[in-house]
DNA sequence: GGGTGTGAAGCTATTCACAGCA
DNA sequence: TGCTGTGAATAGCTTCACACCC
C-alpha cells in the first residue's frame, strides 16, 4: 500500500506493455494479466504488480480495461507532455531513425536533423531539412529538446554529447559503438548492435533458451 | 569458489567491458577494476566479481592484464567460434547494419542480406548481394547461420521469424517495433528505439539522473 | 599505498500462493 | 470459475568490508 516510486524494471517494461496492447484485436475491450504475460513470455504476477504500481484498476474475474491501461501507462511515462527529439548524424542509421513512423503515434515530435557532411546538409526528410550541428544551439533554445539521439560514427559521438550537454539537453540516446562520458544529471542510454549480437552469441554457444 | 554459471547480468556487461578495453590507450598493459568502473559508471566490486566468474586473474596492487582480459571475455562469450549473421530487410536500417564495420573486429561474419523488394534485390553491399528471402533455406543449409537479424517493417517481422525458426535458426535479433512470438528454444532479443525513447522520457519527466 | 579476492550483508525484483470479488 | 490484489517467500544482484598480496 505504499506505491511511491515506480521501480526501474517496471518502467522498462511499460513501453512493452503499450506495444503489446496495440497488437490486441481492435474490438477487444479488456485484457487479463495472463494474456499479456503469455504474449511477452513473462510471469502474470509481474504484470499485475507492475500495473499495481501505476494504480491501474482491474476487475476480478474480468481483467483490465484496455483503454484505461493505455492511458495510465502513458501518463506514468509522462506522455501527456510530448517529447521533442533531435537526431545528430544522418548516415543510414540516422535516416532510418528519421523515417521511423512510430514517433508521432506516441506524441513524440521529431524536431531537428543534423550532420556535418556538406553533401547531406540541405537534404529533406519528411518536413525536415538536414542542417549543420551549429544550428543546434539556436534550435534547443527556441524549440526545447527533450532527447538528443546520436547516430554519428563512433569518433564523433563524444563531441556531440559534449555539445548537447552544454546546450542543456539532459537525455541522450547513443547508437554509436563507444563508451561515452556524461556528467551527473544527464541520462545516457545506449542501443548497441554489437552488444546484442555478442549476448545472443553467448546463449547460442551455451545452447540455453535464456533471454 | 563455485563459479558454475555466469549470471545473465554479468554476460550482458561483457560486451561493454570489451568496448571499454578497446578504448584504453594502446600502450597501456594493465587496468584496474576501478578504472573500468569509472569509465562505465558502475561499481568496482561488480567489475571484480564479473571477472571472477570468468576466472580472470588480476594482480593485487597492479590490476588485470588487458590482453588476457580481452581474450578471456571473448572466450566466455564463445567468440572462438565465429558468429555467422544474416540480415533480413534492406531498408535504411538494414543498410546501416550491413555497413557496420564492427562485425569483423569481433570475428563475426556477415553472410547474407535479404529483401522481398525487387528493386533492392541485386544491389551489392560490400561483397554481398541482396537476395530474396527464398534463398535463406539454401544459405542456412550451406553456410550455417548463428543469428538472424530482422530489420523489416513491423508487419513482415513475424513471417520472417517463422521462416528463420523453421530453418533452424535459434538466435534472433529483432529491430521491428512489434512483439514477436517464438517457440521455446529460440532466443529472441529486441532492439527497440521507441522503448528507449519512452524510458528516457520517463526519466526526463521525473528529473532523475537514473539510467 | 594500491588493488585484488571474496564472504557476508543489504537490496531489489520475481514468483508463489491465496484471499477476495465478479 | 476466472482473475485481480497483495503479503510473504524466494531468488538474484549489488555493494560493503576487509584480509591478503604486490
Amino acid at each position: 500500500m505504499a506505491r511511491l516510486a515506480i521501480p526501474h524494471t517496471t518502467v522498462s517494461r511499460l513501453p512493452l506493455y503499450l506495444r503489446c496492447l496495440d497488437q490486441l484485436p481492435v474490438d477487444q475491450e479488456t485484457v487479463s494479466s495472463g494474456e499479456i504475460a503469455a504474449a511477452l513470455s513473462i510471469n502474470a504476477a509481474k504484470v499485475r504488480k507492475d500495473f499495481w504500481y501505476l494504480e491501474c484498476e482491474g476487475r476480478r474475474g474480468v481483467g483490465y480495461d484496455i483503454r484505461s491501461l493505455v492511458s495510465q501507462i502513458g501518463a506514468a511515462l509522462g506522455l501527456n507532455v510530448p517529447l521533442t527529439i533531435v537526431i545528430v548524424g544522418m548516415g543510414n542509421l540516422g535516416m532510418a531513425l528519421a523515417h521511423y513512423q512510430g514517433f508521432a503515434s506516441r506524441g513524440m515530435i521529431l524536431a531537428g536533423l543534423y550532420d556535418t557532411d556538406a553533401r547531406k546538409i540541405g537534404e529533406t526528410v519528411g518536413e525536415l531539412v538536414v542542417r549543420h550541428p551549429d544550428c543546434l544551439a539556436e534550435d534547443v533554445r527556441s524549440e526545447g529538446v527533450s532527447i538528443g539521439v546520436i547516430a554519428t560514427p563512433a569518433p564523433a559521438a563524444q563531441g556531440v554529447v559534449d555539445l548537447l550537454v552544454k546546450l542543456g539537453v539532459t537525455s541522450i540516446l547513443n547508437f554509436a559503438p563507444v563508451v561515452l562520458d556524461v556528467p551527473a544529471g544527464t541520462t545516457l542510454r545506449r542501443v548497441d548492435v554489437a552488444t546484442e549480437l555478442l549476448i545472443l552469441g553467448y546463449h547460442q554457444s551455451n545452447q540455453d533458451g535464456g533471454a
